[in-house]
RNA sequence: GCCCGGGUGGUGGAAUAGGUAGACACGCAGGACUUAAAAUCCUGUGAACAGUAAUGUUCGUGCGGGUUCGAUUCCCGCCCCGGGUACCA
C-alpha cells in the first residue's frame, strides 16, 4: 500500500478537531508547561512558507512535552488591529472588521492544514471586545497608578494624593515628569484642575506633551521602535519630530527591573544584548553649572559619563528644545538664537542624520565653572538631545569627538586631561591612561578619576550621581480607526477621566469613512455615538455633550502593541469574564515555559509585554515578574527567485549557462513554474499573453533558470504558498523538511530542491509496515541490533529537542530508518515506539499507523519510550566515545591487524608515547581493530 | 563607529570540556528493474598525484601566526558576510 499522505492528513485533521484532542483545562496531576508563539496579524497574503518555520518548532515541542506527561498549553490568536487592514479600508471603504475576518479565516485554513496541535478553544483576537475590554481595564489601571522609586513598584494614586495632603511632593520618591516642589498647604490651594495636571506628571498612563515622531502620510504618531532612519517601518513613509499632547506609558520607570530581569530569563544572548542595549543604562553624575551673568537665578543641571574631566571642560552646550535656552540668551544674541532654534527643530531626524553638519550658536551667557569658577560660554547645538540626559552638557572637547568638532568648528580651546594624549588631529575617548591638568584628580587612573569626581561633586553639593536611561517612555496614542479605543472622556476643565471598570468594553464605533476628518482629528472624530453620558453609563451621540454629564470621548486609540502585550495571559483563562486572568489560571500556568518568534520583536513587542507583564505583578494580578522564562528566535526563510533571460529586442530566452554570450535582460519568474531550476516552458507561455509565442535557446534540451536569494515577495514572484507543498507532499513532509533545512535559529532560504529526500524517507518509513498492501508488523521479540538502533535514535531525538536542533533529529530519523529496512525489521517492539518518537514530526502518518497498530486513542495521549542506555554500546565493548566522554586519546590502527598485537602497537607508537609521557595507561580499548581510546 | 553572531565539498548542512573532518540530504555520474516513463533499489562522489586494481601519498574547515603528540574546535593579528544600535554626553 502506497503512502496516501492526501487521504491520511485530511481525516486526522478532522478526527483531532472532532474529539478536540488538543484541548487543555487544568490538570492538578500534571506538571503544566506552557508552549507560545507569537500570534500573527492576518495579512492579506495569506501565509507564506516561511511563517509556519516556528510554529512548526513550538508545535514539535509541545507535542513532545505531552508525550512526556506534560499537561500542554499551546493556544494560538490573532494580532487582529493594524494599519494594512486600516489603509485598504480607506481605499475601498471596505470597513477593517471584515478584511480582517477574512483574513483570519484564511490564516485559519491554511494552519489546519499543517497539522498543529493549538487548543484553538482558547483563541483570541485583539480587535474582540471581550479581548479588549483587558486592554482597556490595564489602561485604567496604569492611569490609577503611579510608580514609587521607595518599593520599586506601582503603587495606587490614591497613596500618593494622601501624601501630597499630608506633607506635599518634596519627599516623595516617585517616577515623574518634571513637577515643582509644593508642600501640604499649596496642594490643598491648588484647584482641582491643578491638582489634576500634577497627578498627571505621575501616572504611570499620562497625558504630556511629548516629542514624537509624526508620520503625515499616515496621518499619525509613530513609536520608535515604528521608525526606521526616518522612514514609517510601514509603508515607509517620511517621520517629522513634532510636539504633540500624547498619552504614554511610564516605561522608564521599570528600566531598572527590566534591565536586571534580563539575568533571570532563558533568552539568547544577543537578544537580551539588544534589549540591553536599547535599555542603555549609562551611570555618571549630574552636576550644576550657575550662570555668570543675572539673567537667571537657576543653575544649569547638565548629566555627564565623565565626571573625571571636568577640568577640561570650554564649553556648555544646550538642545535647541531646552528649557534653558529661554533663560540664557542675552537680547543682543536673542534674533541670531531664535532663527537658530527654529531651523533645528524644522529639520526632522532624517535630514539631521543625513547631513550631520556642526552647527550651532552662541546664547551670549557664561556659566561658572563650579571648580575652578571660570567662565564658560553657553552655547546651543542641535547634537545635544534634548530627551536625554537633562538635554544640557558640559562639553570636553579633548575626551569627546562630537565636543571636539564642534570646539574645532567655533575654534574653541581644547584642554588635553591625559598625559600623552594627541588631541591634535581627534579627540582621546577612551577611558585610560592618568590623569593630567586636573587639579585634585592629578596622577589618577580614569577609572580612579570618575569615582574621586563624583564622591567631591556629591560631598560638595555641586551636584549628584546619576543613573541615566536611553529608553523612553512609549508614546500610546495613535490617530486612527483601527484599534483600540482609550476608556477616556474629557470632563469640564478638559482633564481626562477614566471610565467605570465595569462599563468595559467601550467599542469602537462607526464612522462614515477611515480618514482622519477634514479638520485634522483622528478618524474617530467623525463618529456620531462618541460621548460619554456618565448618568447612564453609556455611550452616546455627540450632538447631547453639555460638560454636565454628557462628555466628548477619547478619539485617539491604541497603537498594536497594546493588545500584544498581555495575550499570552488571557489565553490562561480566555473565558473569564470577570478578570483579565483568575488567579487560579495564573498560580497553574504562571508564565509562558518556552516562547518562539521572530527577533524583529526585540525592542518592542518584548519590551512593552515585560513591561506590562511587570505592572500587573506588581498590582498582584499575576503571580510571575517575567512573563517569558524561555525564548528561541527562529530564523527568517529567506525567497529564492529564479530568472529567464530575454536577449534584448527579441522574444527569445537563453538558458542560464549560456547567456553570457548574448545581451541579455533577465527577468523574475514565478517559481511555481520551475523545479530544481528547470523552467516549466509550457506554463511559462500561458503565463503571460506576451510570453504565448516566446522562442528558448535550450541546453541538453532543458531551459536551465538563474536564481538569487531575496526577500519573500509577491513582487519577486517568488512566494511559496504552504497550502501547494501540501497538496504536492503532505503536511509532514512540509514540517519535516522546513526543519531540515538548517538550524531553526539561523535565516536560511526556501528552497525546494531537497524536499524530494525528505518525502522519500516518509514513504520508506511507511513501507516498514507493509507487505504489498497488508499491513505486516510481527510479535517477534526484537535483536540487539534493532533495539540498539531504536535506542540511539530516543537519545538522539530527545537530546535534540531539549536543544531546538531538529535538523539533526531528521537526520538521525533516515539514519535509523535506512537501517531498519537493511535489516528488514517490521517487529511491533521496535517500530511502535519509533512511531511515538516520530509522532511531533510527523503527526499525521504516525497517528494513521498507530491506530493501525490497533490503538484506540490518539498517538498524542502515548508515552515517550524511554531510552536504555544499555543497548547504546558497540558490540559488548565499553565504548566510550560518545557517551562517558573519558577519552583522552584516540589512535588509527591499520586495518586486519590481529586483536593481539592491537595494545602493544598502540603503545609502542611514539605519539602514544608521547600523550602517555611515563604513564601507564588505565585502560586501552580496542574496537574492530579500527579505533584505540585509551584512558589515562 | 560600537555591540553581538558567523565563514566547512557543486549545494543545504553534520561534527567543538582538542582526538577517524565532511554525518544526513540534495545534485551529479554509473548501474538494476521496466517496452517506456514514474516509482524503487544499488554503487560512486572534497581536491591533486600514483596505480589495471585493491589501495597509497599529499593538500584541505576565510587568511597569517602561535600553543599542542594532535587544532574546524583554544590563543593573537587580519579579511569578509549577516544582525542589532547609533550625535545617549
Amino acid at each position: 500500500m502506497d503512502y496516501n499522505f492526501s487521504e491520511i492528513e485530511p481525516k486526522w485533521q478532522q478526527y483531532w478537531a472532532e474529539r478536540h484532542t488538543f484541548k487543555t483545562d487544568i490538570e492538578g496531576t500534571k506538571p503544566p508547561f506552557y508552549v507560545l508563539d507569537m500570534f500573527p496579524y492576518p495579512s492579506g497574503a495569506g501565509l507564506h512558507v516561511g511563517h509556519p518555520l516556528g510554529y512548526i518548532a513550538s508545535d514539535i515541542y509541545a507535542r513532545y512535552k505531552r508525550l512526556c506527561g506534560f499537561n500542554v498549553l499551546h493556544p494560538m490568536g490573532y494580532d487582529a488591529y493594524g494599519l494594512p487592514a486600516e489603509q485598504y479600508a480607506i481605499q475601498t471603504g471596505q470597513h477593517p472588521e471584515i478584511t480582517t475576518k477574512n483574513n483570519i479565516d484564511r490564516y485559519r485554513e491554511q494552519l489546519d492544514k499543517i497539522g498543529f496541535s493549538f487548543d484553538w478553544s482558547r483563541e483570541v483576537r485583539t480587535s474582540d471586545p471581550a479581548y479588549y475590554r483587558w486592554t482597556q481595564w490595564a489602561f485604567i489601571r496604569m492611569f490609577h497608578s503611579y510608580y514609587c522609586r521607595d518599593t520599586q513598584q506601582a503603587r495606587p494614586i490614591a497613596e500618593l494624593t494622601a501624601v501630597f495632603a499630608a506633607e506635599g511632593n518634596g519627599r516623595i520618591r516617585a517616577a515623574c515628569s518634571e513637577t515643582p516642589v509644593f508642600t501640604a498647604n499649596e496642594w490643598a490651594a491648588k484647584s482641582s484642575r491643578e491638582q489634576q495636571e500634577i497627578l498627571m506628571n505621575y501616572r504611570v498612563a499620562y497625558l504630556g506633551d511629548t516629542i514624537v515622531n509624526w508620520c503625515a502620510a499616515l496621518g499619525t504618531v509613530l513609536a520608535n521602535d515604528e521608525v526606521v532612519n526616518g522612514l514609517s517601518v510601514r509603508g515607509g513613509y517620511p517621520v517629522t519630530q513634532r510636539v504633540m499632547r500624547q498619552w504614554c506609558l511610564r516605561v522608564s520607570a521599570y528600566a531598572e527591573r527590566l534591565l536586571l530581569g534580563l539575568d533571570t530569563i532563558d533568552w539568547t544572548e544577543s537578544l537580551k544584548e539588544t534589549q540591553r542595549n536599547w535599555i542603555g543604562r549609562s551611570e555618571g553624575a549630574e552636576i550644576y553649572f550657575p550662570l555668570a551673568n543675572n539673567l537667571s537665578q537657576q543653575n544649569m543641571l547638565i548629566f555627564t559619563t565623565r565626571p573625571d574631566t571636568i577640568f577640561g571642560v570650554t564649553f556648555m552646550a544646550l538642545a535647541p528644545e531646552s528649557d534653558y535656552v529661554a533663560q540664557v540668551v542675552t537680547p543682543e544674541q536673542q534674533a541670531e538664537v531664535e532663527a537658530y532654534v527654529k531651523a533645528a527643530t524644522k529639520r526632522n531626524e532624517r535630514e539631521r542624520m543625513t547631513d550631520r553638519q556642526v552647527t550651532g550658536v552662541f546664547t551670549g551667557s557664561y556659566a561658572v565653572h563650579p571648580l575652578t569658577g571660570e567662565e564658560i560660554p553657553v552655547w546651543i547645538s542641535d547634537y545635544v538631545l534634548a530627551g536625554y540626559g537633562t538635554g544640557a552638557i558640559m562639553a570636553v572637547p579633548a575626551h569627546d569627538s562630537r565636543d571636539y568638532a564642534f570646539a574645532r568648528h567655533f575654534d574653541l580651546p581644547i584642554i588635553p586631561l591625559i598625559e600623552g594624549c594627541d588631541v591634535s588631529g581627534e579627540s582621546f575617548d577612551a577611558r585610560e591612561g592618568i590623569m593630567q591638568n586636573s587639579g585634585f584628580l592629578n596622577g589618577l587612573t580614569v577609572k580612579e578619576a570618575i569615582a574621586k569626581a563624583n564622591e567631591h561633586i556629591e560631598a560638595s553639593g555641586l551636584g549628584r550621581i546619576k543613573v541615566n536611561y536611553r529608553l523612553r517612555d512609549a508614546a500610546f496614542s495613535r490617530q486612527r480607526y483601527w484599534g483600540e479605543p482609550f476608556p477616556v472622556y474629557y470632563d469640564a476643565d478638559g482633564m481626562p477621566q477614566t471610565l467605570p471598570e465595569d462599563a468595559l468594553p467601550l467599542e469602537l464605533p462607526d464612522v462614515d469613512a477611515f480618514l482622519p476628518t477634514e479638520t485634522g482629528e483622528p478618524p474617530l472624530g467623525r463618529a456620531v455615538r462618541w460621548a460619554w453620558d456618565s448618568d447612564a453609563r453609556t455611550v452616546t451621540d455627540t450632538a447631547r455633550i453639555d460638560y454636565k454629564t454628557v462628555f466628548p470621548l477619547e478619539r485617539n486609540t491604541m497603537p498594536g502593541f497594546a493588545g500584544s502585550s498581555a495575550y499570552y495571559l488571557r489565553y490562561m483563562d480566555p473565558e473569564n469574564h470577570t478578570a483579565l486572568v483568575g488567579h487560579a489560571s495564573n498560580d497553574y500556568w504562571r508564565a509562558v515555559n518556552l516562547y518562539i518568534g521572530g527577533t524583529e520583536h526585540a525592542t518592542g513587542h518584548l519590551i512593552y509585554a515585560r513591561f506590562w507583564n511587570k505592572f500587573l505583578y506588581d498590582l498582584g494580578v499575576v503571580c510571575e515578574d517575567e512573563p517569558f522564562r524561555k525564548l528561541v528566535n527562529q530564523g527568517m526563510i529567506q525567497g529564492r527567485s529564479n530568472f529567464v533571460y530575454r536577449i534584448r529586442h527579441t522574444n527569445t530566452f537563453v538558458s542560464c549557462r549560456l547567456k553570457d554570450s548574448y545581451d541579455v535582460t533577465p527577468l523574475h519568474v514565478d517559481v511555481n513554474m520551475v523545479d530544481n531550476d528547470v523552467l516549466d516552458i509550457a506554463r511559462f507561455k500561458a503565463w503571460r499573453p506576451e510570453f504565448a509565442d516566446a522562442e528558448f535557446i535550450l541546453e541538453d534540451g532543458q531551459y536551465l533558470c538563474g536564481w538569487a536569494i531575496e526577500k519573500m515577495s509577491k513582487s519577486m514572484y517568488n512566494v511559496v504558498n504552504p497550502d501547494d507543498i501540501v497538496a504536492k507532499y503532505g503536511a509532514d513532509t512540509l514540517r519535516m523538511y522546513e526543519l531540515f533545512l538548517g538550524p531553526l535559529e539561523l535565516s536560511k532560504p526556501w528552497d525546494t530542491n531537497g524536499i524530494d529526500g525528505v518525502h522519500r524517507f516518509l514513504k520508506k518509513y511507511w513501507r516498514l509496515f507493509f507487505t504489498g498492501d497488508a499491513f505486516t508488523v510481527s510479535d517477534k521479540a526484537a535483536t540487539p541490533q534493532e533495539l540498539k538502533i531504536l535506542h540511539r535514535l530516543i537519545k538522539k531525538v530527545q537530546t535534540d529537542i531539549e536543544h531546538f536542533s531538529f535538523n539533526t533529529s531528521v537526520s538521525a530519523f533516515m539514519i535509523a530508518v535506512n537501517e531498519l529496512t537493511e535489516l528488514k525489521c517490521s517487529k511491533r517492539s521496535v517500530l511502535e515506539p519509533l512511531t511515538i518518537v516520530l509522532s511531533p514530526f510527523a503527526p499525521h502518518i504516525c497517528e494513521e499507523l498507530w491506530a493501525l497498530f490497533g490503538h484506540t486513542e490518539s498517538i498524542a495521549h502515548a508515552a515517550f519510550p524511554d531510552c536504555d542506555e544499555q543497548y547504546i554500546v558497540e558490540n559488548n565493548v565499553e565504548y566510550p566515545v560518545s557517551f562517558n566522554g573519558k577519552v583522552r586519546f584516540r589512535k588509527v590502527l591499520p586495518l586486519g591487524m590481529a586483536a593481539a598485537d592491537m595494545e602493544a602497537s598502540v603503545l609502542n607508537d611514539p605519539q602514544t608515547a608521547k600523550y602517555l609521557n611515563g604513564k601507564t595507561p588505565k585502560k586501552v580499548i580496542a574496537v574492530q581493530g579500527k579505533i584505540i581510546n585509551i584512558v589515562v
